[in-house]
DNA sequence: TTACGCACTTAGGAGGGACAAT
DNA sequence: ATTGTCCCTCCTAAGTGCGTAA
């Protein structure tokens, strides 16, 4: 394998320490000692019980609760009434909610009732002196973790503060959330280091040398088994040499689309069951920009995609198929699309004989060599990458932008091109519980502004800036009303090449340090133009 | 050929700070 | 200057895909 480094050298991992309060909490009325763990257990649920946007559901509190009442359990065993009360309780207790006059929190909840207050009593110059303490604070100890020396260059590390425990926040209907996910220790950390590198101070579980690897530590999840790691951030070379790569990949894809297309529709009808199979999957992916959809634990929340799909997340009529499932993130994938007959009577054939999956058989491993057959390192993302960069070039192209429009008349389509890409990835959000109330409160602003314009013109006077004001919010309007329910911010990070942008941004003289937000500009430092636009400079104030 | 572990990319939510409106 | 809004960054979960062993 090639080595991605030559030579590594860093501090190791930031490992935030806990503060131990030493609260006790009260069971039946009697007062029993935290543990620095139980401690933050306890902590970490309150915080989580007050949380006006997301509180806990049944199943977070259970398996909370489950665990919580095991450790107090534990870590009390000598104490007679504990037992006791376990021995009646624990069963029960776990099923229904915490009975306050059974376990009583309050020591902790006054305790962050407190802080909250503090917060809220600090005058604005205290906060932003608060503020700026923590930031320097934060600043000092990234100053010794935050970077890697990486062949004589100087890499920003992105997340160089080891996880903290906390309660495990699964997504959707993850069957293990509220759980306790106790954070690495230093000796659970192992260390990628180049051998002549120092082994920063401290016991580390290994130092080892993987040159052929991106990471900077690793460590096990106590709880979910997985393997965390520690990366270089978007600004590194290492990073941006990749994320070019990935989209010279699917620039080559859009070159050969029509014959990979056609590649795929000849095997919907292959004489192989299986490659039959695999094909259907492939057209999925290409045309409704599903996701390969592997299997997965069925210790997660049960989400699918191509692959993983079944006869319940599917309807056909006539020449139509609707799709009504949860993909990634438990993000709901509802759309229909018009098919060839082959691949309608692909999946009629496979909803009738499937016992669980419709794709039964396939793999994404599958899924990859038969695209390679057209194209060698052609594999399932690599669709979604083209088909999104593609579908920002198209959408900028139409807005038919001019130089001569306002940054804002530029900004706006920039972005309604933006929430395509969204759109055609399903990259959705949360809608705010606010989003009427905002929405509201423009409309109303646009009608004051149609008012007094009415009566700027019946008075002769000049009415160039409040028109200005009436077109940017309408556009903000049009805005804020499309993209209620997606989010612009994965595919511009992830599925849009940058370069897509700096060619619209050259031909409608647009200046992108306008657009794309600053970590971005740094993530995408190797395509953007630095030089600044005339128009830039000239309408400064629009 | 399948199962599995590991490495690396893609993902939405939380929270806070910057900025716009007043 | 203050308040409210919204955007950005951080965080870490949840995917994809590859290599390897059985």
């Amino acid at each position: 394998m090639k080595d991605v480094l030559k030579n590594l050298r860093h501090n190791g991992v930031y490992v935030p320490v806990y503060d131990f309060k030493g609260f006790k909490i009260k069971i039946l009325g009697k007062k029993i000692k935290l543990s620095p763990i139980s401690e933050q257990m306890a902590i970490a649920w309150i915080r989580k019980k007050q949380s006006i946007l997301s509180p806990p559901d049944k199943i977070y509190e259970k398996n909370f609760k489950q665990e919580f009442l095991e450790k107090i359990e534990q870590e009390n065993s000598e104490l007679e009434f504990i037992n006791n009360f376990f021995k009646n309780h624990l069963e029960k207790i776990a099923e229904t909610s915490f009975q306050e006059d059974e376990i009583d929190f309050s020591e902790v909840s006054n305790y962050l009732d407190t802080i909250k207050q503090k917060k809220q009593s600090l005058s604005k110059i205290e906060k932003k002196a608060q503020s700026a303490i923590r930031k320097a604070l934060k600043l000092e100890k990234k100053e010794k973790y935050g970077y890697a020396i990486v062949d004589g260059k100087k890499l920003e590390i992105a997340n160089w503060i080891a996880e903290p425990s906390c309660l495990f926040a699964g997504r959707g209907d993850h069957p293990r959330r509220g759980k306790w996910k106790e954070g690495p220790k230093q000796e659970e950390i192992i260390l990628n280091l180049s051998p002549e590198s120092p082994t920063p101070l401290g016991k580390w579980k290994e130092i080892i040398w993987e040159p052929e690897k991106m990471y900077v530590a690793k460590w096990m999840d106590k709880l979910t088994g997985k393997i965390k790691y520690v990366w270089f951030s978007d600004s590194a070379f290492i990073k941006q040499n990749k994320e070019k790569e990935k989209f010279e990949k699917a620039a080559k894809l859009g070159k050969r689309s029509r014959s990979i297309e056609k590649y795929i529709i000849k095997n919907l009808k292959a004489k192989e069951d299986i490659k039959r199979k695999i094909a259907t999957v492939c057209w999925l992916i290409l045309k409704p920009n599903m996701r390969v959809g592997d299997e997965k634990d069925p210790e997660e929340a049960d989400t699918v995609g191509a692959i993983t799909l079944r006869k319940e997340h599917i309807k056909i009529e006539d020449d139509v198929i609707y799709f009504d499932f949860l993909g990634k993130d438990s993000v709901r994938w509802k759309k229909s699309i018009k098919a060839p007959d082959p691949v309608i009577q692909n999946i009629k054939n496979y909803m009738k004989s499937s016992k669980e999956y419709l794709f039964e058989g396939v793999d994404s491993k599958k899924v990859s060599r038969f695209l390679s057959q057209k194209m060698p390192g052609l594999t399932a993302k690599v669709f979604r990458t083209w088909r999104c960069t593609k579908t920002l070039e198209d959408a900028l192209k139409k807005s038919r932008v001019k130089k001569e429009d306002k940054i804002y008349v530029k900004k706006f389509y920039a972005k309604m091109a933006n929430l395509k890409v969204a759109v055609v990835a399903n990259h959705k959000r949360k809608i705010s519980p606010k989003f009427g109330e905002r929405l509201l409160k423009k409309e109303e602003k646009i009608k004051e502004l149609r008012i007094k314009l009415k009566n700027l013109k019946a008075a002769g006077k000049k009415t160039k800036s409040t028109e200005t004001r009436i077109e940017k919010i309408s556009l903000d309007i049009e805005l804020t009303k499309q993209t209620k329910e997606y989010n612009l911010g994965t595919s511009l990070k992830s599925y849009i090449d940058p370069r897509a942008y700096t060619k619209w941004a050259r031909s409608a003289d647009f200046d992108l340090t306008k657009f794309y937000p600053k970590t971005l500009q740094t993530k995408f430092s190797w395509a953007l133009e630095r030089k600044k636009p005339v128009s830039d400079i000239e309408c400064k104030n629009t």
